[in-house]
DNA sequence: TCTGGGGTCCTAGGACCC
DNA sequence: TCTGGGGTCCTAGGACCC
């Protein structure tokens, strides 16, 4: 704590992240127009059935444009659109430049997203004066050194740092202290609240809840009764009630998955077992590379009504075997395909323990089939290393011609 | 030519055990 | 002979986030 007994809490965001991190590549190529000065989208491959906005500039908002749309109603919207496809090989990249930046004024960094992070800057600053000055000096080094712009918003509460950053943008900074609340954040429809979604805003609404401080006054006991916990949560969001500490201890993955859209619906079996395989290879990879073995299994499908269904299966034995994965995918997938075309697939590994296996050597002579499997995993997952990720897509992955 | 992909957390109901 | 209740785990689905 500093000498005024209040924690000193940053919430950077990148604006536009992606928008922004194409835009500075560009220009780095050579290219004369900056994207952030237009219309313009990142947006996925309309013909492999890709085709939403995952950012958009400022011009591209003014024209009514959201994140998550299809480009089909954001050219509606704005006919001289610019689309731009996303990198996200370069998207980690700036990603990681920022937070060496971070790292050059704090240990307390937590990774909140590809975009955003908390700071605690608690033990560094003596006041909120010398924090917002701290504030100004990291948004004007990224701006400099990297060449795109961030929101910060600083506060006593993380939720709130977080709030604040969403204020007005782009390069700006807010405050959101506990005591300034009723002043900057109850004002504001109660749909800005972090974790108050789409589908609860109409639920509020109907108890004649339309702000963020008709929240903040509600009787908690009601919120309870038809919200359950997330009632709750929201009550204290709304009085600016977090308790939550920075954490910036290494991030422990609770689940990995790996999803597809197909460019043409499945509509046979032995397609969507090619997918399937490529799908479980990627996620057994990735779960082998973080070195854990998962107990729970899942399948997803989507069809053509974008209606979703899982199925799941918990294994007495946690494992990390391509083979023992994907015939538990398999099976799951008989069991929950009833025929129908589908236009999605996903795995997803779930429950994770440490892998506790032996180190195997691959002159073990003595190895059981189980152990062999694993010598054949290791050797993928050194040439996927080496040769990348995509090197194993799988054709039936890729567009038609 | 409408609608991505990767996550986290919660809940309700059923199975099973004591 | 008629049937409780608590606890835990698993499964499927839903809401929300970026």
């Amino acid at each position: 704590m500093n000498k005024f007994n209040e924690k000193l809490i940053f919430h950077i965001d990148v604006n536009s992240a992606f928008l922004s991190w194409s835009a500075t590549d560009r220009l780095v190529q050579g290219e004369k127009i900056d994207l952030r000065d237009i219309a313009s989208v990142i947006g996925g491959d309309e013909e492999s059935r890709r085709g939403v906005v995952l950012a958009k500039s400022m011009e591209a908002k003014k024209n009514g444009i959201v994140t998550g749309e299809s480009l089909f109603t954001a050219r509606k919207k704005c006919r001289d659109l610019v689309v731009v496809s996303p990198n996200f090989t370069l998207y980690e990249r700036c990603s990681r430049s920022m937070r060496e930046i971070f790292n050059d004024y704090t240990p307390y960094v937590e990774k909140f997203s590809i975009d955003e992070c908390f700071l605690d800057v608690t033990n560094y600053n003596t006041s909120r004066e010398a924090a917002l000055v701290l504030a100004c000096d990291i948004k004007d080094r990224i701006k400099s050194e990297l060449g795109f712009t961030v929101n910060i918003g600083v506060s006593d509460v993380k939720l709130l740092a977080k709030m604040a950053s969403d204020f007005e943008k782009p390069d700006k900074i807010h405050t959101l202290f506990k005591n300034e609340i009723e002043k900057k954040l109850w004002k504001l429809q109660v749909g800005e609240l972090f974790m108050v979604g789409k589908r609860t805003v109409p639920r509020l609404n109907n108890l004649n809840i339309f702000t963020i401080g008709d929240l903040a006054q509600y009787d908690i006991e009601i919120l309870k009764y038809h919200f359950k916990s997330s009632g709750l949560r929201m009550w204290k969001y709304a009085n600016g009630i977090d308790n939550s500490e920075v954490n910036y201890n290494k991030y422990e993955l609770k689940g990995i998955s790996n999803s597809t859209t197909l460019s043409d619906d499945i509509k046979s079996k032995n397609e969507a077992y090619k997918v399937l395989l490529t799908l479980v290879e990627v996620t057994a990879t990735r779960l082998r590379n973080i070195k854990k073995c998962a107990y729970c299994i899942s399948i997803t499908i989507r069809n053509q009504e974008f209606n979703d269904s899982s199925r799941s299966k918990t294994l007495s034995n946690a494992t990390d075997s391509t083979q023992e994965i994907l015939e538990t995918v398999k099976k799951l997938f008989d069991e929950l395909w009833k025929g129908e075309p589908l236009r999605l697939l996903g795995v997803s590994l779930n429950n994770l323990c440490k892998d506790n296996f032996k180190q195997l050597s691959i002159f073990d002579v003595s190895s059981t089939s189980d152990e062999k499997q694993r010598i054949i995993d290791k050797t993928i997952d050194s040439l996927r290393q080496k040769y990348g990720e995509t090197s194993v897509m799988k054709s039936v992955l890729l567009k038609k011609k």
